[in-house]
DNA sequence: CAGACATATGCCAATCAGGGAATATGACTG
DNA sequence: CAGTCATATTCCCTGATTGGCATATGTCTG
């Protein structure tokens, strides 16, 4: 699944924005989401699968980090967007359209 | 339909690319996208529901455009993730580990 | 107004994501 | 090794999304 399908759904936005904080255990996201855990395993696998989250073993806890990669590649993605809104390139529109 | 599903897909973000080349018409991109009519029609209307782009009407044709707003937002959302990839800061993680 | 063109909408079938409940796996404890 | 805790997986169901096709709407031309 891709990075823009993985962030699609606002609960794993969420489960992102938990580990923004730092590395936790699955069950402090139960807890946290207040949801049940077999849901937030599954979307825990979606994040995983897209390379958002990264996983250690810790005994019988698997403790998740952020993987930011991903999102440094949306990032990136939204680069070429960016004159859009860079205020004074209200203009850029026009611009193009004039020159097309 | 919120910004992010809007972006999850691909036939989507291709139709924002081309828009990032100034207004077109509806026909040019079903032209460039190599895909039937009403595909065309039913990804713009969702881009056009999730306020991506803007239509100006011109006569029989619907000319399309940018709208960033939504893109903008996006990049804001984005914020509180970059420190996670700003180089040297891959420490941080470290660093709200330890002071957990 | 008839016809042609540009675009949108409706309908249908297929596929897919998400929730819930039950169960499996795997690690530690005594 | 039996039991318990933490987490993952499976199954089933429902609702949403997508593509294809046919058709409707709206605009212009003559």
């Amino acid at each position: 699944m891709s990075t823009f399908e993985a962030l699609a759904d606002p609960t794993r936005r969420n489960i992102l924005a938990l580990l923004r904080l730092g590395e936790r255990p699955a069950g402090d996201m139960v807890d946290a989401l207040a949801l049940p855990q077999p849901s937030v395993s599954k979307h825990l696998r979606v994040l995983r699968e897209a390379g958002l989250v990264h996983v250690r073993i810790d005994g019988p806890r698997r403790l998740y980090s952020l993987d930011p990669k991903p999102l440094a590649e949306l990032d990136a993605w939204l680069s070429p967007y960016r004159v859009f809104w860079a205020n004074k390139l209200d203009a850029l529109g026009d611009h193009l359209n004039r020159s097309d």
